[in-house]
DNA sequence: AGCACGCCGACT
DNA sequence: GTCGGCGTGCTC
């Protein structure tokens, strides 16, 4: 083609096809995909993973959707460098990933992060060489008895590692370097075993009652006919809700699809996989932070070839590269957990909704106290709902009662009221367990000098330094600083002056060491079960009828099966009401209820103790009652008037900047700046709850929408007029759901 | 996210 | 005189 002659005369440039550029988009906050030419030779399409240049360095991005940006000059492009020998990414996968940012309002680049966790998983994998019998093996090549074994164990023709060969047939090495001379074996590539095992769906799972079967039953249709739907699926603790969504992974499976199950901490599921392996004959698949390294890139790799049918994980396993996702089940979906608070800030059930729409699979959330969120769309009918009334095999719901601690106060100094003290005595007395609950760590929650009223405050953040007595020190909960109990107070200087103020889990153990010094206690909270293998032990060891009281904070909650626990006291029922939190009410609800579930799940029947300064609130009447439904009823009630959500939309941008007047400026532009109009209102901006973190000063603006109104656009253009200088940080938190 | 460039303190 | 702190800014 070069060379052609015009004829005006002279050499014209070549004929050449315009350049090939696509658009690669690379894991990092960049803000959009950079553009690059693909050379002569390279195969690229959308999904496909690639290697480019980028600065002084070479990154692995994906080829994205989407024409290449024309007005870019030829001369800034640069060659793709390779192509990546990994499945490429699904355009669903690729269209989550821009819905997600969209969404988040975040770079796709950062979202797009999350998909690619496991660089190394890009690597072409090696394949393992090995040996089978040959094909067409010399005549006249001797077998000895050694080489007939190792024919033998040839035998069905697949190819097998030289070490397992020479293990497996009891020969020698040079046994198979003889035969292999001898041309009776040649080297072949081992076929690449799967490091998961398939779910047996035929295994027959433990029984299911009447109501569980009908349930089942929708399940596995809505699981079984490759289309999008959503399905609340609720009902109390131990009603066999798990066992139910088993049977939607079993007919998602046999229509030969992969199913995702999110666990708010998977980590502590190991009772969870216990029933996952007793009903499928095989274990699932596990995403979390702490898988090491190099199961991690089989893990990812796996499930990218569709190698591992069912994945159960936490929320970052919903941007894994399933190629054909047929189910997402979200157990425990009003866990807050869900909600990514840092980078990306992201809700995981709401985006596996999303993710299941993109890809045409069913969704299944679970709860036995469904968010608000969800219970409302089940009663418009945007999902489709299923209840499971009872307890599974009989089991009655435990007794919830309130115990006025104005009226019944515990002796000074102490945190267990006389009725608490006296059930948890009689319980004892009957051979039976019980579990004193108070969410919060350490011996006391804040620490006063008697002499001067100074209260021990972290350095960093707005937040008292929690006295961890076993640990003899001081931390704080939200920036990790620690430091040594002080002999004399800081600000005073008085010695021995300082005085625990409130009760925290090590304080309810030391109250309870003194009550009942015969019973064997185990306190479980996140600092004394640091990982899975513990919290295995410590559940263990309570089926065991190894521990008679158990203290605990929130990680007690977490559906475990006691089988012998039949009391369970609330220490402060009260503790998660304070504070101006929209959803204070409902998850301090959501909480106490699972707590509550712990107690009675067999023969004999639970009681539950409420500690409570206000017994008519609404929340502990509901538990009292037992009354979800009217609970959440009057929750939607109150929030549907001021467009709270979910009848309305929130926002929340969050200033912060170690130099306060710098956050102070940004915020009150911000402030100034606040779109309005009907349907639109902005709240702040206010110093955030958490007013320093970590030293960084923090003032909070609130926006609030109709429901109908789409906050991204608002507040893509309310962030465009305010200038922020590199020093100041705002965040955008699409519903939120914390406060701080 | 990296890695550059760029402008002010204590050292061979 | 340099080595080096990490503050802005760019990467197709």
């Amino acid at each position: 083609m070069a060379g052609v002659k015009n004829t005006h005369g002279g050499m014209t440039r070549a004929a050449v096809a315009p350049t090939t550029r696509v658009r690669v988009l690379l894991p990092l906050p960049l803000g959009d995909a950079y553009d690059y030419r693909v050379p002569a030779g390279l195969a690229v399409d959308p999904g496909s993973f690639v290697v480019v240049p980028l600065g002084g360095r070479e990154v692995a991005g994906v080829v994205w959707d989407g024409a290449a940006d024309a007005s870019l000059a030829e001369t800034r492009l640069r060659d793709i460098r390779a192509v990546l020998d990994a499945p490429p990414m699904t355009g669903t996968l690729r269209r989550f990933v821009d819905w997600v940012a969209a969404y988040t309002l975040s770079p796709p680049g950062a979202v797009l992060r999350m998909a690619m966790s496991t660089p190394s998983a890009l690597e072409s994998r090696a394949p393992q060489a090995g040996w089978r019998r040959a094909a067409a093996p010399p005549p006249g090549a001797r077998v000895t008895p050694p080489r007939a074994r190792v024919l033998d164990l040839l035998a069905d023709g697949t190819a097998r590692a030289g070490g397992e060969i020479v293990r497996d047939a009891g020969v020698a090495p040079a046994v198979l370097r003889g035969m292999a001379d001898a041309g009776l074996v040649e080297p072949a590539l081992l076929p690449r075993r799967s490091r998961f095992a398939p779910p047996d769906t035929d295994r027959a799972g433990p029984a299911l009652g009447a109501e569980q079967d009908i349930a089942a039953a929708a399940l596995r249709i809505a699981a079984g006919q490759r289309a999008f739907g959503v399905t609340l699926l609720t009902g109390v603790t131990g009603s066999g809700k798990t066992e139910v969504y088993f049977e939607a992974i079993a007919a998602c499976l046999a229509q030969g699809r992969q199913a995702l199950v999110l666990l708010p901490e998977i980590a502590l599921s190991t009772q969870w996989l216990d029933r996952f392996t007793a009903r499928f004959g095989a274990a699932p698949a596990l995403w979390h932070s702490e898988l090491t390294s190099r199961t991690r890139r089989e893990t990812w790799r796996a499930v990218a070839e569709g190698e591992a049918p069912v994945l159960v994980g936490a929320r970052s396993a919903l941007f894994l590269p399933f190629p054909d996702l047929g189910l997402i089940v979200v157990d425990e979906e009003h866990e807050t957990a869900f909600k990514q608070e840092e980078g990306v800030v992201y809700h995981a059930r709401d985006m596996a909704v999303v993710r299941a729409r993109l890809c045409e699979a069913a969704c299944v959330l679970v709860s036995a106290t469904p968010s608000l969120e969800s219970t409302v769309n089940a009663q418009t009918g945007r999902y489709a709902a299923l209840h499971l009334p009872a307890r599974h095999g009989g089991a009655e719901l435990p007794a919830v009662e309130a115990v006025d601690l104005r009226r019944s106060p515990p002796e000074r100094g102490r945190f267990l009221s006389p009725p608490l003290v006296e059930a948890v005595t009689q319980t004892l007395a009957r051979g039976e367990q019980a579990m004193l609950f108070l969410n919060r760590r350490g011996y006391a929650p804040m620490t006063l000098c008697r002499a001067c009223g100074h209260r021990l405050r972290c350095p960093n953040c707005t937040a008292w330094l929690v006295e961890h007595r076993a640990a003899r020190r001081l931390q704080c909960h939200h920036c990790g600083h620690v430091e040594g109990i002080p002999e004399a107070c800081p600000e005073c200087g008085a010695a021995h002056s300082t005085v625990p103020i409130g009760p925290g889990v090590e304080r309810v153990l030391e109250e309870a060491t003194a009550l009942w010094p015969e019973a064997r206690r185990l306190v479980m909270a996140s600092d004394t079960i640091p990982g899975p293998a513990a919290a295995a032990a410590a559940a263990k060891s309570i089926q065991d009828r190894a521990v008679d009281l158990v203290i605990g904070t929130q990680i007690v909650a977490k559906g475990w099966h006691f089988p012998h626990l039949t009391l369970v006291g609330v220490v402060d029922a009260d503790l998660g009401l304070a504070g101006g939190d929209l959803r204070a009410a409902e998850r301090t609800f959501q909480l106490l209820h699972q707590v509550a579930g712990r107690a009675g799940r067999e023969e004999r029947p639970g009681r539950v103790l409420l500690q409570s300064f206000a017994p008519e609130h609404p929340v502990m009447q509901a538990l009292v009652a037992g009354d979800l439904d009217s609970f959440m009823a009057a929750e939607a009630e109150s929030r549907r008037p001021g467009h709270w959500p979910p009848f309305g939309r929130l926002a929340a941008l969050i200033v912060s900047a170690e130099d306060e007047r710098a956050a102070e400026r940004v915020a009150r532009d911000l402030g100034l700046a606040a779109p309005g109009g009907d349907g639109v209102a902005v709240l702040g901006p206010a110093p955030a709850p958490l007013a320093i973190l970590r030293g960084r000063h923090r003032r909070r603006l609130l926006l609030k929408t109709r429901r109908d109104i789409a906050v991204q656009p608002l507040l893509e253009a309310w962030l465009a007029k305010v200038s922020v200088p590199g020093n100041v940080r705002v965040q955008v938190d699409v519903d939120p759901v914390g406060f701080l």
